[in-house]
Formats: structure tokens, sequence, C-alpha cells
DNA sequence: CTGTTAGCGCTTTCAT
DNA sequence: ATGAAAGCGCTAACAG
């Protein structure tokens, strides 16, 4: 079914039937009767590539994730796909994985698909390689990073204050008695830079020394929420043996924390009596968890919205900030 | 960049440069070297859309989800997606809400976008607005319904028998000297229908009396992850009210099964000394809880491979079967 | 108010 | 081996 099929059907022209599904103005209510009619009969839709050809707009918007099984990076997918449906855009998303030369990959695909703005879903896209992609191959639509920034003409970055978040952990950790704190981190990238930072002015903040020494491991790889998991445990075993007077663990995410809690647990010390613990991220992990996780929210969800907003608002030609920071919110619960 | 700047150029036409693009043969290598040497140089990426329209291919595959939030949902378009992309297909994916209206327009945009193929991820499209809405609009492209059936001649149906895995979680429970059994329901779907049907005749083989009886309550609403723990939570409160003696209780989902956990531990009964349960979804909060949950794996990965295959299979031609079942698994943990 | 024409970026005969 | 021309489904001037 074309245009024109309905055209010859309807004993008019292809451009009044273009007018017609377009709700143009200047057609006879009669003829628009008599269009409209052919084409319910016939369930026509239009193909919106065909009309992007000639406008010169696909009405898809890109959105690239390291990995979609990361729970708030599924909630912050959910929250953009709902929102630019709502706008008239559809959403392309891929998981690019950890590999810097897929990102690139998939930029270029993004291109091909001719998207008309793009979303990047993580600090890990705060990379060179994916700059110089962006900078070759999307150079002229915007794109917004969260929870990074590319630092380019055409892209826009919003992000949450972990930093902050964690500093503000520390202090709930000290103000709680806690002498002995560790942090806890899991894979290696900008936004876990961040965090450390925040833990290291953190401690400095309250006069805790040596807080160099008390950063534990630092491990490379993907984040997988499994893996996660399975890494608290063991870096837990290694920092009760290097620290066995630890009394607060700082863990760079809830899975994290919660891999961590299950060796705790394993070797009968009592949390938080004995130990508390504190992650970030706020997914249901830590709710599910017992006892129930003290955890630094990073407001994903907020954080999807401005997202989606601030590339909406670059679409439609209205000024926008090309930095935006959200507060976190340390959120209490029992292991602290 | 079209192809006609590359050609001018490279002091070709368009149809040369068309063809080193899609390394047709019968082009001179000096030509092609000459061409590709322009390509590379402006970063060329051909529009896909442009193309699709002349070779009537858009290369794109569609997937309707109920709710991408769900863990074994989010697996599932990740596995397909995965795959999809590797097969040179496009994935469009669409949370679409528990809303049968919203569905059928979601199948529209899944047409306005002329994919070649969809996966519809859930049982909740196994009614009839869909399957009219399939008819109108998406009767030409192949259709494969996860963990549900539309019983079309271009719709495809892989499922996991999760009736069975019931039967056997149900024959695991008497095993273990369970008498009391309750059965714990979340949100009614085609799915979860089967599933209670697995229950009841579980309950019959075993000669246990009054299965009906012991079936709890049905709740209508959408199965967000958050809601269904505290459903589970609520559902357990009354369920202890009717039923004291329970001492083994089968949830529909994990997410339910962590919510009565939750009260029972609250009640301070012990799991599973007093009472034992079990999931279904084999999620990682099952993992994550504790006890650690048994659960039936309905193997989301598997069923996901499989359709995806199944897609491809149909859209290069090799014959397939309409129906797929693929066995589910008890996973025996702590809490049985 | 409506039809004719051209053209979006690309591929594909058909000639040469 | 290469180019010219037509056309995919649609919209957008421009006429009338």
């Amino acid at each position: 079914m074309t245009i024109y099929d309905i055209a010859r059907e309807a004993g008019v022209s292809a451009s009044t039937v273009s007018r017609v599904i377009n709700k143009r103005p200047g057609i006879s209510e009669s003829t628009r009767k008599k269009v409209q009619k052919i084409l319910d009969e016939y369930h026509y839709i239009p193909d919106v590539a065909a009309r992007g050809l000639v406008t010169q707009a696909s009405r898809f918007i890109g959105i690239l994730i390291e990995d979609i099984r990361v729970s708030h990076h599924t909630e912050s997918a959910y929250v953009i796909e709902q929102e630019m449906t709502r706008q008239g855009y559809t959403c392309i998303t891929f998981s690019t994985g950890g590999d810097s030369k897929k990102k690139a990959q998939y930029i270029q695909i993004l291109e091909q698909r001719r998207v008309e703005g793009a979303i990047f879903i993580g600090s890990m896209f705060e990379i060179e390689e994916v700059k110089e992609s962006v900078k070759q191959h999307l150079s002229n639509i915007p794109i917004v990073v969260m929870n990074g920034d590319l630092d380019l003409p055409n892209t826009y970055s919003v992000q949450t204050d972990e930093e902050r978040g964690i500093e503000e952990a520390v202090a709930l950790l000290a103000q709680k008695g806690r002498k002995n704190l560790a942090y806890l981190m899991d894979v290696a990238n900008p936004a876990n830079k961040r965090k450390q930072r925040g833990f290291t002015t953190g401690m400095l903040r309250l006069g805790m020394e040596g807080a160099e020494r008390m950063i534990f491991a630092e491990v490379d790889g993907t984040a997988g929420p499994r893996s996660s998991v399975e890494r608290g445990r063991m870096e837990t075993v290694e920092l009760l043996k290097k620290m066995p007077a630890v009394d607060g663990i700082l863990c760079e995410t809830d899975m994290l924390a919660v891999g961590c809690m299950k060796e705790l647990k394993r070797q009968g010390i009592r949390i938080p009596e004995q130990t508390a613990i504190i992650g970030v991220d706020n997914t249901l992990y830590g709710q599910v968890c017992s006892p129930t996780l003290t955890t630094i929210d990073n407001k994903s969800g907020d954080m999807s919205l401005a997202a989606a907003n601030t590339l909406m608002d670059v679409l439609q030609g209205r000024p926008v900030n090309h930095r935006m920071i959200l507060p976190a919110e340390v959120i209490r619960r029992e292991s602290t």
C-alpha cells in the first residue's frame, strides 16, 4: 500500500492524500472525508523512512548503554524511551559492552540510521575513542552524556554529584563512631574515579589519616551485576585479611556491597554492629538483602528525565546549559 | 555527504561509488582504490533508510516488551539485541506497558518503521487486541512470541514449560515432607494461568486434597518489580491468617517470593525449617536474599536465543516449527 | 482547493 | 568496466 494506491482508489492525486495524512489545511471537507475513508479501509500506515528522506528527519534518537542489564541503566533506558516515544521519536538502543572499539562501531550504526540526537548512558563513554568517533560521525547532532562528559560543542552533560554523595556517606560513618573505614572499588571508569576522590576528600576533611592506604583494590573489566556480587565477596575476603579491624565499608556499587555483606555474614561478622556498609545506586537489591542496605541514590530516574528533556530542548531550539549537575542523596537503612 | 558528492570528488558516477560501497564485483582495482580513498577521507557512511527504500528492506527488527525493567525481560532484550545486531539488523525496542490499546499503538509504530520481523516478549501479548492489530498491520512479517502464542500463520511461539516446572516444584515440596502448600499469585496473565494449572495438577497428582482452596489470591495490575515485592508481603500477611499451618509456599515470581520471605522473617517464622519457599524466574534477587531462594529457572536466556534464531531462520527462508517448548528447571537453594 | 513536477539518497537495470 | 536513467514512497513548491 502506497500513497499512490490510495490516491487512485480515492480518485485524487498523491499530494492530496499526503495532505490528508499530514492534516494540512486547505483541503475541502468532502475530499478529506473521502480520502480518509479509503485510508481507514486499507489500514494504511505511511512509511516514515520515505517521508524522512524528503523531510530530512529520521525521528530517531540513538541510545548507547554499556550494558542494559545493569539495573540503573535499565531504569534510565526505560525513562528515556518513554519520554522520547511520547514526543514522537523512536529510540534505537544498543548495549555496547566495555570495548571501546565496539563503542565506535555503534556510533557508526547511529550515523547510518541518521539519528537526530543521542544519549550516552554511563561515564564509560567519557573516553578519547568515543570523542573522536563522535567528532567524525555525529558532530552535527546533539548528544547528551549521562554521568559523564565529552566536552564537545555538540555534547551536553547531565551528572549526579556522586563525589559529594560519597563524602556525605563518609561523614555518616564517622558520625556513627566508625574509625577504620575501607573503600571497595568495582570497575575502573571515570565515574568511579570521581567517587574514589569523594572518599579521599571525605576522609581528609574529617581528619582521618591514611585515606590512601584504606582504599582497597582496583579491578578492571566489565561490571556485570552477577560478577560484581562475586567480586564484592572476594574483595571482602582480602580486606578482612589486611584490615581485620575494619568497622565501616563504603562500596562503589550496591552489587559490590551485596557481595561484601554476603562474605561478612559468612564469617559471622554482624552488620551494622561490627561493620557498617554503604553502597551506591539505590537498587532494589539493596532493599531485598538483609539487613537492608544504606546507599547513595544517584537519582538515575531524575537524571534520565533531565537528559531526555535536555535533548528535546536542543532539538527544538531552546537554550540549554552544556553541563547540569544534580545532587545525590544518602538513603539510610539497616546496614548502618 | 551523499553518494553524488563522493562520485564528483572521485571523478566517477554514483553507480560506481555504490558498487564500491557494496563490494560488488566487476570494478577495476584502480577505480575501487580511488573511490575507497575518498570514502575514507570523508568518513562517508551510507544512509540505510535511502538504501532500504529501493531494496525494500529496512533491516529493522521490532521488539515489544511489557516492561523492560522486569529483570528477565531485560535479559531477553539484551540477548536478542546482541544476536540481531550481530546479524546486521537493528532493534527497535518498546516497553508497551500493560494497556492493550497501547500495545496496538506500538504495533502501528512497528509498521511505520517497516520492521522486517518482530519479537513479542511475554504472555501478555497473547490477547485478542494484539492478534487483531497484528492481522491488520503486521500480517506479512514473521513474529515470534516468547512465553505466549498468537496462533496466526505468520507467528511463531517459543515457550518454557513452566507448568511442568511448577509440578516438579510441588513434588519437591512434598518430598521434603510438606503437607500444607499454598500458591501465591502475582498478576493475572496467560503465563501465570498456566503456572497455576501446574500447581493444581501437581497437587492432584500427589493426592493432595483441596488444591483449589490452597490457591491464594489473584491480583490484577502491572507487575513492576517493586510492587511485586510489596504484594508478596501483603499476600503473606493474609495467607498466614487464613492458613496458619502453611509449611510450603510456591510463589509465581521470585519478586513475590522475596516479599513473602520478608514477611515470614518479620513474623519470626524460620525458612525453610517452618516454611519452605519456591519462586519462579531465577533472578539475581533470589541469590541476593537470605536464605537464598529455590526457584524455577524458566531459561529466559535460552528462550531468547531460540526466539532470535527462529526469527532469523524464517527471515532467511529456512524451515521452522511454529511452536517450540523448552524444559524449565528447578534450582534448589536454601529456602527449601 | 487540487494536480503536476521535482527530488530526498540510494540501487539497479540497461546501454555502451 | 562504467555511466545514464529510472524509481523506491513520500513531501513540497509551483501552477492552475
